[in-house]
RNA sequence: GCCGAAGUGGCGGAAUUGGUAGACGCGCUGGACUCAAAAUCCAGUGACAGCAAUGUCGUGUGGGUUCGAUUCCCACCUUCGGUACCA
């Protein structure tokens, strides 16, 4: 019996759909696990080799516990809402649902292949009016809920408006963004329009001012992802920000709880570390500060170091800062609105990140320093933005860099506030030393100084203490087709109201085009009928940004089509929350924040049983791509060949002078010109014919006879020189005044290979990418190549050894860097269960690493081994007898090592122990069920075809080998008698030396000593003392 | 800039808690089988010196702790991810 993984991966798949063997019940007396990828966008690209690395890991863990006996959840579905279907659309007409619906069938059809034990049936698609009418249902409980700071939860804003009939907004205890107060009275009295706005500020989502990044010239809003440099990345227009009406989404109402939850969930440190940072919790005081000449007027700062408050020499707002207007004095405003100019060119990171560029305007109002009555001038500077704390800094250049920086610019007044002579080393941010200049504080340590200034400040009714979170609000409108309408329709006053929950899904309405509309108002305000659904009335028109559908996926895969609820309680009690989510790094704080806050909204409200959704969570590398280069000749690098392998290798007895040329003279002289002749010579390509005419009449006006030496000449013949010889010959002494070699009428580029480019300045050559699928171990096939429209005049100079080797990089895996290579291609070639191992030996699951085909005959040579010991081409192999207790052994070895390594998610290790199993096996000749059986299912996981094949067409049992058992190891065949030690004098390693396995320290230290060469390595030292580790090593110290 | 991760032979990587650095695989070299090729099998393969035994060096760089450091500590360099509208 041979092993063809083509056919019998093809039979298996659809032995495996046709008896929905991966159907997985909510209903089941076995331990629930749930297992999750972080979904795809379905881009039409389709599925690089890079895609498929977490899936393949989770297919192996799924796999794996369901033989352990559990009941694994493991579905897979699309986020299908995004751009680049919208770009698409945008340039083709193509309606973003069906190019999406094409792009999912794509991807299918690729999962498919790899062998997937994902349940198909509960495969979701965030664009599915199904699936969003529940996006839109939780909008909408956002919608109606605020979040009671007391209570630290959501509560349904009902109560919160019976508290204001009752008792006004005094003694609300709410997350907010309302400035002011109102009574009871005052609140029954106000209009409807008022109403709604004092309750925005409370909504978990709500509306406010946001500023994004409007494009004048190509009449869009663009994601910053197409801005570049300040300007549009496509046409390089130029960029202003621009304040427009927006959804948000009160994210920093759960951000005390989001940062605590963090403590129960099992996930890498480091990933946890960035959700902190980003959540960014600090501990300090608001401070107002009174502004001269503006009696009603108090800028509200929030400092973590108010010890440093008498060092704070002036002020700083964002320009954005709602006060900058009636601060800025006559004199000042000119300067004011031109620096606001120049900000809004800027990009928020650019604002943060370029720290040595300091700059600001002055509004010309002084500031009543609180404490010491100093009048202190107040500036704006980018560097200080509005969603900050409150967007203005009482700066301190004394014990702030970026403050520092910028009084030195401006040669603002510095204070020194902090003693650090008892620290030689400290930096200005380092918080050590002891007040000076300070007042009250003068000689108290940091700590003891924040804790009196706290004091102080709230004593004398300056401030309040309050903890600060660096997470703002997230933005939750997109001016964008392709995403979730909102279910919110305007009255004529403006007032927002929630669609009727019974009319969702409120689905997209048609367009043809989807381009913005004026102003850069979402394309959807062009659906009148859509957007006008009752007279005066007016839905909003923009979408739901993509982490809406992704924030709650992970519930609806439990009960995918229910039409109820997003999801039953039965079926929401059952599985619970994921137990293990595998994804990439790069949703660190972006997905992974919003869904935690969307399941704690969910819980609180009583709709999910946990309170967090992933309770163990892997990252995932990413698989890099690997880039081919081969490098095309240019115009020098003709010269560089004549005057090598021509005049130095073949002409020697010919004397030349290379005629220097300033590049303005390039154009107008020839290159060469022969001793003891009349002829000179150009080099250069034939195309070049108003040059030539050019370098021609220049010659003959010298009295010089002109030979050209086309490129494309010495291109055809590059590894024939003495051709090249043989037509300088032939012109030397003829009288023949001008000639122009032969050349091909459709000539091609010269490409050399990677050896050439030693031989010559790398100033001849530029390096191309080139498809890596035209290539084994950097070896190009010269034929694929010659058989594309790019290259099929391009002449290849080949190295002696006839081969074309190129370079490599490891670059991004792009379209545009020929790298990208498709999983079906491996498969086709050398079958799933080949590239499942091969993805996983190539290294560790959570690191990044390239892909990089040259290692994957040594799997697939592994598995012709694996099946070689089942079966020969004309016979199965298996045979009855009792195993030997050294197969035993190799068979628990590898149980144990294979056991553990899939606990702790290293796969490429376990394939490594596998090899080794089999590779002794093979030694031995083994072919005895009692190993093979245990075997197989050992491997299943990784490889399911081949050993669903050997589990029932050769062992022949009854039914999916995936309802068998995962096999346990027995610790008593591993045990050794004799145990190796390594003998090590000093920490290095001189000799092995062997014991039993139970040998007691003194026997083997009097061993060590008594080696017959310890005389030698000692050097005449004496011994100090010998350190025995039991079962590991021994090192002598001298 | 800030936050996070990674850096070990020609290449991907291994090394359990501080204990034999380079498992396993690719590539390369030599050999067997074959008319030949493919496939398969055997041996070698970190660098340097040496016929060899063996010795010296060696885990991004520089320091430190330790009997012993790829592993722990300090400083730095390079690459990658994120940086709030790519997903």
């Amino acid at each position: 019996m041979e092993y063809s993984p083509n056919i019998i991966e093809k039979h298996w798949q659809k032995y495996w759909k046709e008896n929905q063997i991966y159907k997985v019940s909510n209903d089941s007396t076995k331990p629930k696990y749930y297992v999750l990828d972080m979904f795809p966008y379905p881009s039409g690209a389709g599925l690089h080799v890079g895609h498929p690395m977490g899936y393949i890991a989770t297919d192996i863990f799924t796999r794996f516990k369901r033989l352990k006996g559990f009941n694994v959840l493991h579905p897979m579905g699309y986020d299908a809402f995004g751009l680049p279907a919208e770009q698409y659309a945008i340039q083709t007409g193509v309606h973003p649902a069906e190019s999406t619906a094409a792009n999912i069938v794509g991807f299918r059809r690729q999962m498919d292949n790899i062998g997937f034990s994902y349940d198909w049936s509960r495969e979701v698609n965030t664009s599915d009016p199904a699936y969003y009418k529940w996006t839109q249902w939780i909008f909408l409980q956002l919608f109606d809920h605020y979040y009671d700071t007391k209570l630290d939860k959501a509560r349904p804003l009902s109560d919160l408006i019976s508290h204001f009939e009752t008792q006004g907004s005094s003694n609300v205890t709410a997350s907010n963004s309302f400035d002011g107060s109102f009574t009871a009275e005052e609140w029954t009295s106000f209009s409807a329009k008022e109403k709604d706005e004092v309750l925005m500020n409370y909504r978990l989502v709500y509306r406010k001012v946001g500023y994004v990044n409007w494009c004048e010239a190509l009449g869009t809003v663009l994601a910053n992802d197409e801005v570049k440099d300040g300007v549009s990345e496509r046409g390089g227009y130029p960029v202003m920000k621009k304040a427009m009406m927006q959804w948000s989404l009160r994210t920093t109402a759960y951000a005390e709880r989001l940062l605590k939850g963090l403590d129960d969930v099992e996930w890498p440190e480091s990933l946890k570390i960035m959700q902190r940072n980003w959540i960014g919790r600090s501990e300090g005081a608001r401070v107002f500060f009174q502004v001269k000449d503006h009696p009603n007027l108090a800028i509200e700062i929030f400092t973590t170091r108010p010890d440093t408050i008498f060092g704070a020499t002036f002020m700083v707002l964002a320009p954005e800062h709602d006060w900058v207007e009636r601060l800025t004095t006559e004199a000042c405003r000119e300067g004011i609105e031109q620096y606001k100019d120049y900000v809004q060119s800027r990009s928020e990171r650019e604002r943060v990140s370029e720290v040595k560029k300091v700059s600001g305007a002055f509004t010309g109002a002084y500031a009543i320093h609180p404490i010491s009555g100093n009048e202190i001038p107040v500036w704006i500077s980018e560097y200080v933005l509005k969603d900050y704390g409150t967007g203005a800094i009482m700066a301190v250049p004394s014990d702030d860099s970026r403050d520092n920086a910028f009084a030195k610019h401006f040669k603002l007044p510095i204070i020194e506030v902090i003693d650090r002579s008892a620290f030689p080393n400290a930096t200005m941010e380092d918080k050590v030393g002891h007040l000076m200049n300070s007042d009250f504080l003068n000689g108290k340590n940091i700590v003891e100084a924040i804790a009196a200034a706290l004091d102080y400040i709230e004593h004398n009714g300056l401030g309040t203490r309050q903890v600060n979170f660096r997470l703002r609000d997230a933005n939750f409108s997109r001016q964008r087709y392709w995403g979730e309408p909102f279910p919110i329709l305007y009255d004529p006053e403006g007032v927002a109201h929630a669609v009727d929950v019974e009319d969702l899904p409120l689905e997209l309405p048609k367009l043809d085009d989807f381009k913005p509309s004026v102003d850069g108002k979402a394309p959807l305000t062009k659906a009148l009928e859509w957007l006008h659904p009752i007279d005066g009335w007016v839905r909003e028109a923009d979408t739901m940004p993509g982490f809406a559908g992704s924030s709650w996926y992970f519930l609806r895969y439990m009960d995918p089509e229910n039409p109820e609820a997003f999801a039953s309680k039965q079926a929401l009690d059952y599985w619970q929350d994921v137990d293990l989510y595998v994804g990439g790094a790069e949703h660190a704080v972006g997905h992974l924040l919003y869904s935690r806050t969307w399941h704690k909204f969910l819980f609180d409200i009583g709709k999910v049983p946990t309170p967090e959704p992933f309770r163990k969570l892997i990252n995932q590398g990413m698989i890099q791509g690997r880039s081919n280069f081969i490098y095309r000749a240019n115009d020098k690098f003709f010269m560089a060949y004549l005057e090598k392998k021509v005049f130095a290798d073949l002409m020697g007895d010919i004397d030349y002078v290379k005629e220097t040329k300033s590049d303005f003279e390039s154009a107008t002289n020839y290159d060469y010109s022969i001793k003891g002749s009349n002829l000179v010579i150009e080099v250069t390509s034939f195309k070049q014919s108003d040059k030539i005419a050019r370098i021609r009449e220049i010659a003959a006006a010298n009295g010089k006879r002109l030979l050209v030496i086309a490129n494309e000449t010495i291109s055809r013949n590059i590894n024939n020189p003495k051709h090249i010889e043989a037509i300088i010959r032939e012109n030397l002494h003829s009288s023949v005044p001008f000639v122009i070699s032969e050349y091909d009428k459709e000539p091609g580029q010269l490409y050399v290979s990677h050896n050439l480019t030693y031989k010559y300045d790398e100033s001849n050559f530029s390096a191309i990418n080139i498809d890596v699928n035209w290539l084994e171990n950097d070896v190009l096939d010269i034929e694929k190549a010659l058989a594309s429209n790019m290259y099929k005049n391009a002449d290849f100079k080949l190295d002696p050894n006839g081969k074309f080797t190129c370079s490599w990089e490891i670059e991004k895996m792009s379209k545009s860097k020929y790298n990208v290579v498709n999983p079906d291609h491996v498969i086709g070639e050398y079958g799933a269960d080949c590239f499942r191992m091969y993805e996983m030996f190539l290294g560790p699951v959570e690191q990044s690493k390239p892909w990089d085909m040259n290692g994957i005959d040594g799997v697939a040579k592994f598995l012709r081994r694996f099946w070689s010991l089942y079966a020969s081409p004309d016979s199965v192999l298996l045979t009855n007898d009792a195993p030997a207790k050294p197969e035993l052994k190799i068979l628990h070895t590898a149980i144990k090592k294979v056991t553990e390594d899939i606990e702790k998610f290293s796969f490429n290790t376990s394939v490594s122990a596998f090899m080794i199993c089999v590779n002794e096996l093979k030694k031995l000749n083994c072919s005895k069920r009692e190993i093979l059986e245990p075997l197989t299912i050992l491997i299943a996981p990784f490889a399911p075809h081949v050993s669903e094949e050997i589990w029932q067409n050769i062992l022949n049992n009854e039914g999916t080998v995936f309802d068998a058992s995962f096999p346990s190891f027995d610790e008593q065949y591993l045990k050794d008698d004799e145990i190796d030690y390594p003998l090590c004098i000093n920490g290095k390693k001189r000799a092995i030396m062997s014991f039993p396995a139970e040998e007691n320290n003194a026997n083997i230290e009097n061993a060590a000593k008594s080696h017959p060469d310890m005389e030698k390595w000692l050097e005449g030292k004496s011994i100090k003392k010998v350190i025995i580790v039991p079962g590991k090593m021994i090192n002598v110290v001298a």
